[in-house]
DNA sequence: GGGAGAAAATTTTTCGAAAATCTGATTGTC
DNA sequence: GACAATCAGATTTTCGAAAAATTTTCTCCC
């Protein structure tokens, strides 16, 4: 087996949260999670304090674990940061990607599409898979970075930007299609080994959705 | 309380990692620590694993926590990335710090340098207390930074770095003088609110230890 | 009615026993 | 002798009961 019981429940946890089942600032009560994923809680415990290090959880002692608070400013912030680092990562990732690396980001890419190509209400309600596949897809793409810490580092602020990916998906207007396309181009400029186009593009794809996520906020 | 028993144990253990007392790759067993800590085993794998997204430490599932290795490659990857996010931190701090900032400089290097003029044997006995300053010292100068993140990730970086610290001291040339210096003339720089010479300073005095560091691995 | 203080209820935090898992040494088979 | 299966001991992982802390409710007195 690979993944234990407790990692597990981090990566539902997050993905929970993510996906804004449990809203901003919401207490996140023993009581009620220990019956929702059917774990006890300990191991609730130490998922959490987990997500406390990753910034998703805030914990106050002696009065609980909360959800970290979402605003326009830390959206700002996350944004510019993570496009500095995967603008990093994607060079890295270019000078270093084998044969394996580019045909892991066609994979990645073709099952990120197949759920992309769906209408937006059948979308809505795979959000979690949608979530896990795009996020892959972005990750297959820096997979080959050398740096282990700039790697690690802008999967964090990755992260992140999950949550308010979450709300520029609420703005609905047709930004999915545009969306879709910008993700073949950029897998196209990376296998193309073009550092120059692939970091300009990744950053207006990014910037583009930050901005639909402030309309929201 | 403003502590509660599990922080203040993730504090103890990121300090014992940090001063060598359980070495890099070591095994870290529940039954040692439980006694070494006075704490119960619940407690402890909850500290642990914040340990493990911090970097610290790393958990193979089934197989328990174990302390991260180090290596050139780190130093070099966890330095630039420090001096990086540092820089735009102190340049953010200068433009936002107002006069508690400046007094809470002077005074935590102050308290910085009580310990820093004692001999080099005196230091190594209370090293625990000198990392504590030393932080809390480098900390003050970027307090005022308004971006939360890259106070974070500065942070982490900077945690990071306190490991390998602790391997530059080993080269007990009589570099711990010039340090002391350098510590005065970046409060002074930062004070002058000069942010050119800070953060050119701040590089040097980063680089330096680094340099030190990759002789000793 | 308002506010201090005590009592009750809720929630968090800690802890160690019990179950699950891994390690490595021993035995048996080809 | 090399390899697989088995088993005992050590270690990790999970779980929920008990203790500590916090919040809410109630009571009493001014």
């Amino acid at each position: 087996m690979e993944t234990s019981t407790g990692q597990d429940l981090v990566a539902r946890l997050r993905a929970d949260i993510v996906s804004h089942i449990f809203m901003p600032e919401a207490k996140l009560k023993f009581a009620d999670l220990t019956k929702r994923y059917d774990v006890g809680i300990g191991t609730l415990r130490e998922a959490l304090s987990q997500l406390v290090s990753e910034g998703f959880v805030t914990l106050e002692a002696g009065k609980g674990f909360k959800v970290a608070r979402v605003s326009r400013e830390e959206l700002i912030e996350v944004t510019d940061h993570f496009v500095d680092l995967e603008k990093r990562a994607i060079a890295d990732a270019i000078a270093h990607g084998d044969d394996d690396w580019e045909s892991h980001i066609v994979a990645a890419h073709h099952r990120l599409s197949i759920i992309e190509n769906l209408s937006w209400e059948q979308r809505m309600e795979r959000h979690g898979e949608w979530v896990q596949r795009h996020r892959e897809f972005h990750e297959s793409l820096v997979a080959a970075c050398q740096g282990r810490w700039l790697f690690r580092l802008r999967t964090m602020m990755f992260d992140q930007l999950d949550r308010y990916r979450f709300l520029s998906k609420m703005s609905l207007d047709g930004l999915g299609k545009k969306k879709f396309e910008e993700h073949r181009l950029i897998m196209q400029a990376v296998l193309d080994r073009d550092v120059a186009k692939a970091t300009e593009m990744i950053e207006e794809h990014i910037r583009g959705t930050t901005e639909a996520g402030l309309k929201v906020l």
